[in-house]
DNA sequence: CCGTTAATGATATTTATTTTCAACTACGGT
DNA sequence: ACCGTAGTTGAAAATAAATATCATTAACGG
């Protein structure tokens, strides 16, 4: 888990034999310079580079999407919705979980150091290298605990 | 984080004017009787259902297995697969949480009761409702790891 | 500056999941 | 035990996220 530059990016991707774009150097920007909390789904995304005149085919997108997030690059987050959300992935001070309402959806993130050296301690003892590590509590809020009706 | 009887879901069902059903009871007692560490899908567990000779409609499945999750009785897992897998909720000397190979989706169940400490106080401080509580390390297996080709 | 080959993007397709709706049934009340 | 209401089921249709296809484009090593 580590901070990603356009040319670290291009290193690792070269390794591999595949090349660096500039869909990718795009997508990698775009998500460093989002505020801390924000994520993105892969139409989210789509409309936000249209919106800046920078326009990436949808299906580009979700190639580099899943990519990334395989590279350890970008977390892929299920927040309870139907679709995959997306974030950079920052290492320790910024690095959080997620405390998700699973009847409304509203998410509060929170950090804990203790659970990602949990994560990377157990990824070691199996010879895994570790690329994300995230702590989902799925619990309902105070709000939803008021509401009798729907579940 | 509960262990549920039959008894136990219809009560909390008659108390927001539910109705308990063979489906569910079905549905329930299925998920306890299955050995630790198996999880199915909505798919899985319909074409299981079939083979036992009691069959459930698709899209019962889908409602219960959701409505179940929602009531904290099942634990739903995304576990790089495209689909949702389900296992019984079951308190701490069970509770566990998964090491996942993002490239081969190979997973291992590893327990830590700290984490689920970290989730109870977390959902806690901030008034929500403890369902459940997950620690998803996302990582490269050894024998991916060796593997150069694909990512 | 080429040639190879990976990448892009518009489109078609797949597939998990949800919705619809008529028939059924759980269960509270009588 | 029997009704009547209203939640539930299930087959089929609809939705939508994600993937595959494939002709065109472009990265980059030589």
């Amino acid at each position: 888990m580590v901070a990603y530059s356009p040319s670290a990016l291009k290193a690792e991707l070269h390794e591999r034999g595949w090349r660096m774009t500039p869909q990718r150097e795009t997508i990698l920007k775009t998500f460093q310079n989002l505020p801390e909390g924000r994520h993105l789904s892969a139409e989210d995304l789509c409309d936000l580079l249209k919106e800046e005149g920078a326009p990436i085919g949808l299906s580009t997108i979700y190639r580099n999407l899943k990519l990334m997030a395989r590279m350890g690059i970008l977390r892929e987050l299920e927040l309870a919705e139907d679709q995959k959300r997306y974030e950079i992935n920052r290492p320790a001070p910024h690095h959080h979980h997620h405390l998700i309402c699973v009847r409304c959806n509203k998410t509060i993130e929170f950090k804990n150091d203790s659970v990602l050296k949990v994560g990377a301690k157990t990824a070691e003892k199996s010879g895994y290298q570790l690329l994300d590590c995230q702590l989902s509590i799925h619990a309902v809020c105070p709000t939803c605990q008021r509401s009798i009706l729907p579940i």
